[in-house]
DNA sequence: TCTGGGGTCCTAGGACCC
DNA sequence: TCTGGGGTCCTAGGACCC
């Protein structure tokens, strides 16, 4: 461990000139499984699903050195990388590190932003009145990083997101030839060099910018940034829309006025699940779905959060998705509610080939307040007096609602399956037992694999 | 080689209200 | 009877990020 070697043949830029910091973690899901069994160190690791459609979702630098790359699907990988060992993956312990760098950060500025698990943005602007220099402070962090954590890390400083974002993945380690290059590990774009990555870039290391968007803007000859900052935004935006065009247009200037926002909440709890064989009619969609569900509904009570609107989402076997959702008047965070919503809106979707992937989510967050039930009913008292009988009849008025909503979305698409028999209330769902996290796609082919 | 699971944001069309 | 324009909410789909 010697996260050491700084980028410094620069002078410490002042705080101003490089108010935004992006740090990034080494292969951050590898490294965690490394630190938890030492004996994988030196060895080509990743983790993600092992199965036929499974994916890689963090590899090893060894395991890079063969061209693993996450994202890339295990068949692939594992033709590049015979010896690869893939792991499925502990989210709860990936969380644990994670709170535990956000801390480490914290302790530089209570401005951050998480970027999934293993990335924060941070704003270093009211750290100048402090007389704190960027260069040394991304050092010191990314130090504190190796050391109490024992994850490398890639520190970017730039003026702006865009450009911290690069920064920092220019301070990564590379591979080159099957060989490993060490990266500087904290990088400071200073103006001159801005100019220069500009002119470089293709338009793809945009933010923003995906294989679709990538594939058109070729296609109107625009595959660097230097061809992008030569359109003009009126017609970038009868291409792309008004929200794309200002952002490819600014960010073809260098220009990125996205603020560094700490303190976001979520504005979705979802699941879903590929399954390593696809599914064939409804009887067995909708055990998943129902399944899904109750994983749904422990996660809006765990953060104490109701949701409005209820999603499900069916993929089928040639990749092509639809997406059902429904609008409720009052809360939901109960298996049973949320369970009959999902399965109306799946059987109103037409199983019209096999089924590879089936979930759930729910949108439109409030936080709970105090009972549920009061929620739906407002009875205009006081919370306290309350009686059982009242909260009996709220119930009952939330049911019936319910069933309001179930009927109305089966008029709406027809119904498409007979009825399941299903009645609404909690007490009568049968949630399946929870099988084992499918956390990067299935693990097994072909089995039912309950565990 | 053929694509996971957690999310976010944008767009377009329709319903509804004023 | 037929009509405008703006705002808001909802739904569905697509693209993107880690």
């Amino acid at each position: 461990m010697k996260p050491s070697d700084t980028s410094s043949s620069v002078t410490d830029p002042s705080v101003l000139d490089a108010p935004v910091l992006h740090v990034d973690l080494d292969a951050f899901f590898a490294s965690v499984e490394i630190l938890d069994d030492p004996s994988l160190r030196g060895r080509p690791v990743a983790v993600g699903g092992a199965g036929e459609r499974g994916v890689i979702a963090s590899a090893s630098y060894e395991a890079r050195r063969f061209g693993v790359r996450s994202a890339m699907p295990s068949v692939v990988a594992l033709r590049q990388c015979p010896q690869l060992v893939i792991l499925p993956g502990r989210f709860d312990r990936y969380e644990e590190y994670s709170r535990r760098f956000h801390a480490i950060v914290n302790d530089l500025t209570p401005i951050y932003e998480p970027l999934g698990l293993d990335e924060v943005f941070a704003d270093l602007t009211s750290l100048a009145r402090l007389d704190v220099r960027p260069l040394a402070a991304a050092a010191e962090l990314r130090q504190r990083i190796g050391d109490e954590l024992g994850i490398l890390s890639g520190v970017g400083l730039g003026p702006n997101k865009l450009f911290a974002k690069l920064a920092s993945k220019r301070s990564k380690p590379t591979v080159r030839d099957g060989v490993l290059v060490p990266g500087p590990g904290v990088v400071y774009v200073d103006p001159a060099t801005r100019e220069r990555w500009l002119n470089e870039l293709p338009v793809r290391a945009l933010w923003g910018v995906g294989p679709a968007t990538a594939e058109r803007l070729e296609r109107l000859g625009l595959s660097s940034v230097r061809e992008l900052a030569t359109v003009d935004e009126a017609t970038l935006r009868s291409h792309f829309g008004p929200a794309m065009a200002a952002s490819l247009s600014a960010m073809a200037r260098g220009e990125d006025a996205r603020a560094v926002s700490p303190h976001r909440v979520n504005k979705s709890i979802g699941h879903e699940e590929t399954f390593a064989t696809s599914l064939v009619g409804y009887d067995d969609v909708l055990v998943q779905i129902r399944r899904h569900a109750g994983v749904v509904a422990r996660a809006l009570r765990d953060s104490s959060q109701v949701a409005h609107t209820i999603s499900v989402v069916i993929r089928f076997d040639d990749l092509h998705a639809v997406r059902r959702s429904q609008t409720l008047s009052f809360g939901v965070d109960d298996e049973g509610a949320i369970a009959g919503v999902a399965e109306a809106l799946a059987e109103s979707v037409p199983l019209n080939a096999a089924v590879r992937l089936a979930g759930v989510s729910a949108s439109s967050l409030r936080a709970r307040e105090g009972s549920q039930v009061q929620l739906a009913f407002d009875l205009s008292s006081a919370p306290e007096t309350l009686s059982v009988e009242a909260a009996s009849r709220a119930a009952q008025a939330n049911r019936a609602a319910l069933r309001d909503a179930i009927d109305d979305l089966r008029q709406r698409f027809g119904r498409s399956v007979i009825a399941q028999g299903s009645d609404l209330t909690s007490a009568e769902v049968h949630v399946e037992r929870q099988r084992g996290s499918h956390a990067f796609g299935p693990s097994t082919e072909g089995s039912s694999d309950t565990q």
